[in-house]
DNA sequence: TTCTTATATTGTAACTGTTACAATTTGGAG
DNA sequence: CTCCAAATTGTAACAGTTACAATATAAGAA
């Protein structure tokens, strides 16, 4: 995606557009690794090196919040993980390697709580085990 | 349950038998509240006013690693909530409330990574939203 | 029972991820 | 270009967790 979609997606959403944030989604569009908050702020600290950690925080935050952006938590982790990708909601954490891989499905979360009478506006699903890769190890 | 059925539980797993232990099995089986470590601790404390924190998260960690128990974390904090039913693996999550409630489905895990080559060894689907009672408010 | 030893518990300190807040800088409307 | 609301920054504090060494205890052996 060139910069100007991004720019689009933050102006549809009556956001202002900063160079952070144009690089933030810059990055998370075309590392499609669910990467932590920590990692987000190691890459910006490159492109710029006078970045504060808060801004990574408050841009993520932002995004999030205007659904622009996923954001999801594994067990065996405290931290916060970002993907660009807001459609896919199951992910796959091989505990050997660590790999966040995206799993395509869809698990049809209103026939699960039909009955419960809650109404739901998100999920995740996450899926741990040995990934493709480490089984052949 | 007992106190000798907790006592069984720790048996069969080859562990020894503590009074901290044992309280915090009974703790965790008769209050199915998905608590975090912090009010585990908090329930603790008043049980046996010089346990520390540390002896929390050492039976706790230990209880997982066995089996005996279910951990989980939700995406909106970093604490981790455990649990004494290790059947279940879906939660709802109330944004209102915080409630968490049990969702007892079988979401057919295999199915959903047949495709993949992975391995699952666990899951946990978590699903954010307004809850029955919050939605009558 | 008492002894022994491996293991459970404890306290402290350090570490990681996150939040609060006030000061400063900047995007973009007019 | 000017101005103001909003973005960014640095600092400090906080929450959850981990590491580790010292002490206490469970449970098998004698």
């Amino acid at each position: 995606m060139e910069l100007k979609g991004y720019m689009e997606i933050l102006k549809s959403k009556g956001l202002k557009v900063t160079q952070h944030r144009l690089e933030i989604l810059r990055f998370l569009d075309t590392n499609r690794t669910h990467p932590s908050l920590e990692q987000v702020y190691s890459y910006m600290k490159e492109k710029f090196p006078s970045i504060s950690k808060m801004t990574v925080y408050n841009v993520v935050e932002l995004l999030i919040k205007n659904g622009i952006i996923n954001s999801m938590r594994f067990v065996n982790s405290t931290e916060l993980h970002v993907d660009f990708d807001i459609k896919t909601h199951c992910h796959f954490v091989c505990s050997k390697c660590g790999h966040i891989y995206d799993i395509d499905s869809d698990i049809g979360i209103q026939k699960i709580i039909k009955n419960s009478g809650h109404k739901a506006d998100d999920y995740n699903l996450n899926i741990y085990g040995t990934c493709r890769k480490c089984q052949k190890k």
